[in-house]
DNA sequence: GCCTTTATAGTCAACCTGACCATTGAGGGC
DNA sequence: GCCCTCAATGGTCAGGTTGACTATAAAGGC
């Protein structure tokens, strides 16, 4: 704020309060197939749909601070092991009338989680479950987390591009081939694989190669891949351009 | 907001109401310079000190709705001309300690404005001035506002490379000199002028000439330059990417 | 062993980029 | 009017990058 509408140390009259929220867009990749956790809700408004997790910001914390604590109870991890995940703020919604209780100013996040062996939650929010982003879903979510999921999907699509998100998605240690099934995966497009692997390789800090004598070899059909950890670099240049998916004889570009 | 850890129409003691106010970071390019909209505070807290111009968010409007009409008063513009005007939402800042006075979540915007005749606003704001972000700004801003001009300044040089933002500092028909201008300005690197040229023409629906015989000559020395006007595309493909500033055997990126 | 599968190496033409040089068309000075 | 300067515009060219493809290597399944 700032405002020198309002005089000295706010009259408490002069501005309508608040509750704020942080709703959260957890994805993972799995089994090639991008999945985001939500939860069911009980209770009305929007009983029994679905919705992001989310919680209100507690009066000593940050909203980031209460999007790690979240993400943290949702996904059952502990709090060091969540704040070693990919989360950034998305956007803040803030229509008057996004919640019909009452005025509510949600900032959402967008969270980035590998395959984790466990389910979601183990405790508390055991209502959580990760929801596959493949078509299959067709209610509509709660309040405005339809239009909070598509946005924050689009971002992380776009941030593929220019940075190594991808690597919020994968384990420590990955094979080129596990990269690029991500990328695949969030960008619903095929990619060839000699060509993907040079274009990593060739940027500079995006991957290197994990030391010692390490393969991977077990589970895999196949002639067994080297391992990568992610590189220093955290934006991409040059960046990894998606395809141009050619929407017939639109030349244009799409909303911002 | 969502969460299920509040059950009915929310308990009132359940959550701190906070102060959700708006802070925009408004943007020109005047002579080849960066200027910044920013007014000078009257009262403590930081009297005297540069800010951003802002203001709390009404009761029955959204964020979006609140920016836009700050920007209206701040730059003197009718509703209806401010809302041609790029305005995007940038990020929320939420420290619980942001402001001394109380609790206040700040949803900050990025505004674009074409480098106007009138000095800023003409009435009420009087206050509000251009800035030159030159360097020759010293003293620091009022609570977060530095942190806050600092990302929206990153924003704006990272969209100038991959959407026409562009063009929300040039006015309806433009020169491919002006535009130029404006990255060189943004980005302060000199571009290649027959390159830059070639890339924008090159690029689909980024610009169309303008019709008729109207060319600029008036004010100008050399050549008269062709009119453009903003083409349809708001992202473009390929982006037209900075040149690499190379700061010395840093091979990653820089931060997210 | 032979087949399937995946990783990895390499090739080649089309395209794009950055660095330059050349020409055009105004205005200014005299 | 003649020459000079300035900025716009038109080209060229080598090097790098991309996309499409072919070839080889190294596992596991049977």
């Amino acid at each position: 704020m700032t405002g020198n509408d309002i005089p000295e140390g706010y009259d408490p009259k002069a501005f309508e309060p608040f509750a704020v929220t942080v709703d959260l867009a957890v994805f993972t990749v799995r089994e090639a197939v991008l999945h985001v956790l939500l939860i069911r809700r009980g209770q009305a408004p929007y009983a029994g749909a679905w919705a992001l997790p989310g919680g209100f910001v507690l009066p000593d914390e940050s909203a980031e601070r209460a999007a790690l604590r979240e993400l943290a109870e949702e996904t059952g991890l502990s709090r060091e092991r969540a704040s070693g995940l990919h989360l950034e703020q998305l956007r803040t919604y803030s229509d008057p009338d996004r919640d019909p209780r009452m005025r509510v100013v949600s900032v959402a996040f967008a969270a980035l989680v590998p395959d984790l062996p466990e389910p979601s939650g183990g405790g508390d929010a055991a209502e959580a479950q990760w929801v596959a982003l493949d078509g299959s879903l067709r209610s509509p979510l709660a309040f405005d987390h339809g239009r909070i999921l598509a946005d924050a999907r689009r971002r992380i699509g776009d941030k593929l591009e220019y940075t190594s998100l991808a690597m919020g998605f994968c384990p420590p240690e990955f094979t080129l081939g596990e990269l690029q099934q991500v990328y695949e995966t969030v960008w619903g497009v095929a990619l060839d694989r000699p060509n993907f692997r040079r274009k990593v390789l060739a940027t500079p800090g995006f991957v290197e190669p994990v030391g010692g004598a390490a393969q991977r070899r077990t589970g895999g059909r196949g002639k067994p891949a080297a391992l990568y950890r992610a590189g220093r670099a955290v934006v991409l240049h040059p960046p990894l351009l998606r395809p141009v998916v050619d929407s017939a004889g639109d030349t244009s570009g799409e909303g911002a």
